[in-house]
RNA sequence: GUCCCCAUCGUCCAGAGGCCUAGGACGUGGCCCUUUCAAGGCCAAAACACGGGUUCGAAUCCCGUUGGGGACGCCA
């Protein structure tokens, strides 16, 4: 089995397109195939090198690994289109020597307006076939003579093009609304429909699994195949995504490039398992499913018909999954990049700062559901003052009250004695005795506690919170942690605010 | 306009003639847990587009209607 993904050049990785990428590679991971990555750059006007670069980046991102492409060679290369144009101009003359081709003259106006014309009265849309007419040495004579000339496919007459998709089962196509279609064009490049076939032939290739909006290009692919005497492969369209409002996802249902979704903060893998949910079930009612295995159980012949809709919810519920089972070192390492915007890190951490980061990720990993919501998370860690803890009126209001006084009180003669509360025991114990001191318990007890040490009303368990900013205010500088005050120094300053004011 | 594809809860999937009083998941609502938020647990509301056939029996098969999507480019 050979299977294939051609992107083209043009921009960035679509999430569209990640799941056809995604198809083809658990169709040959699971078959003991060889994935061909083809970049299809014919159209010079849009393809760029950037493109191209990016594109590869974003597969390996993903660890969608293939074996012959642009980069890594292979037996059937070159692997990207714009160097094999003359592999199609051979061909596409072979073509027109046949008759089964011919050169056409008409100019894009022309073109543009008959399309028009025949679209405004009812007709199907198709090349008029003028130039068809035109006698082949004549033709011949015009070319030479310097006049441009693209090649178009003799369409054959009156005929039923039949083939079985692998996904949906039995299409058929008339010839008679199928044009006679552009092979090469003017400046001798190849026109996609055509290009696609020589590659895939000369390639191979032994399944196309394609996108459904290929699904018409199909009859008219099988048509050069059996001019071209090739076998052709086996085709398996699968249905479009689409977003919230039925049409296509694009730019404004918001991120629909692999990019974004790294920088949202998404696992690869998560993002694989949810959109290979989209048409395909993993069987036995699971879905979270680790991509080794779904090569294992994938078939065509399961994905669905219909096409679906994104649901970034779901993403975001998937993601959440492999945040919390992914190792605590891997994670801060993602994590590093969006406290460092935050301020919270510098670009150099100590092993003793990375040691830090790592500690911090069990306050975050089961209750984020992307990694740019981190440093939000952390944000009670690094961003502390006595005046703006006490600055809203009901946090004020709350914490005046004698009985959140008294709590405040004995939190603050504890704090005074006690060594750093660096693990979730001592921490207890403190609370402990403040709740003896100061005869409050439950939430009467910990929400003044959680005022004064972060600020706020809500925020991560206090039982995670407090070790971790007393280990932080150990910190040194060198450590590229940005310096945090501990409970002791936090509590101190509330108190301080809170009694210069309470008089006034 | 012509051709092609598609049609189960708001969304993603399960269902390949009787197992369906249509199942799961996301989301939504409620309850529980709890030192708050989140997470987690439990419960609930929520769908076979419509109309004809075929059959003893249809979400499942056939036809039509409607709706959605795609293609009709010297883009891919």
């Amino acid at each position: 089995m050979r299977v294939r993904f051609a992107p083209s050049p043009t921009g960035h990785l679509h999430i569209g397109n990640v799941r056809t990428a995604l198809f083809n590679w658990l169709l040959a991971r699971g078959h003991d195939g060889t994935l061909i990555l083809r970049i299809e750059d014919t159209d010079a006007e849009r393809s760029t090198v950037e493109s191209e670069t990016t594109i590869l980046e974003d597969l390996k991102w993903l660890g969608l690994n293939w074996d012959e492409g642009p980069d890594s060679g292979g037996p059937v290369g070159p692997y990207r289109q714009s160097e094999r144009l003359g592999k199609y101009q051979s061909r596409a003359r072979v073509l027109v020597e046949q008759g089964r081709a011919y050169y056409c003259f008409c100019t894009p106006g022309q073109l543009e307006a008959e399309r028009k014309d025949q679209l405004a009265n009812g007709l199907p849309a198709k090349y008029s076939g003028r130039c068809a007419r035109i006698d082949p040495e004549e033709a011949k004579r015009r070319v030479q003579s310097g006049e441009p000339a693209a090649i178009r496919f003799r369409t054959p007459e009156n005929r039923e093009i039949a083939f079985n998709d692998l996904v949906r089962g039995p299409i058929s196509f008339h010839t008679d609304v199928i044009g006679d279609h552009v092979l090469l064009r003017a400046d001798a490049s190849p026109a996609y429909n055509f290009a696609v076939v020589v590659d895939d032939g000369l390639m191979g290739v032994t399944h196309v699994v394609r996108g459904e909006d290929h699904i018409s290009n199909t009859p008219r692919q099988l048509l050069i195949y059996e001019a071209l005497e090739f076998t052709p492969p086996q085709f398996g369209h699968v249905a479009m995504v689409l977003g919230p409002d039925h049409t296509r996802l694009s730019k404004r249902h918001g991120a629909t490039s692999v990019d974004e979704f790294r920088e949202k903060g998404y696992l690869p893998e998560a993002l694989l398992n949810y959109l290979a949910l989209l048409s395909w079930s993993p069987g036995e009612g699971q879905e979270i499913v680790p991509l080794a295995e779904m090569a294992k159980r994938f078939s065509l012949s399961d994905v669905g018909h219909s096409a679906s809709i994104f649901d970034e919810e779901k993403l975001s519920w998937v993601n959440r999954h492999y945040l919390k089972d992914a190792p605590h070192d891997r994670l801060a390492e993602l994590s590093a990049p969006y406290l460092r915007r935050a301020g919270y890190i510098t670009d150099t951490l100590s092993p003793q700062g990375m040691a830090y980061l790592i500690a911090l990720m069990p306050l975050i990993n089961v209750s984020v559901d992307r990694l740019d919501q981190v440093s939000e998370r952390l944000k009670q860690l690094f961003e502390y003052s006595a005046e703006a803890a006490l600055k809203p009126s009901d946090i004020r209001a709350e914490v005046e009250a004698d009985a959140a006084r008294r709590v405040i009180d004995a939190l603050a003669a504890e704090l005074e004695h006690a060594p750093r509360l660096v693990d979730k025991q001592l921490f207890r114990g403190l609370a402990e005795r403040v709740k003896q001191k100061s005869g409050q318990k439950g939430r009467a007890l910990f929400h003044p506690i959680r005022i004064a040490l972060t600020g706020a009303g809500d925020g991560p368990e206090l039982d995670l919170l407090v070790p971790a900013m007393e280990q932080g205010a150990e910190l040194d500088t060198s450590s590229g942690v940005r310096p945090m005050m501990g409970a002791r120094e936090r509590v101190r300053g509330f108190v301080e605010v809170l009694s210069q004011t309470i008089g006034e």
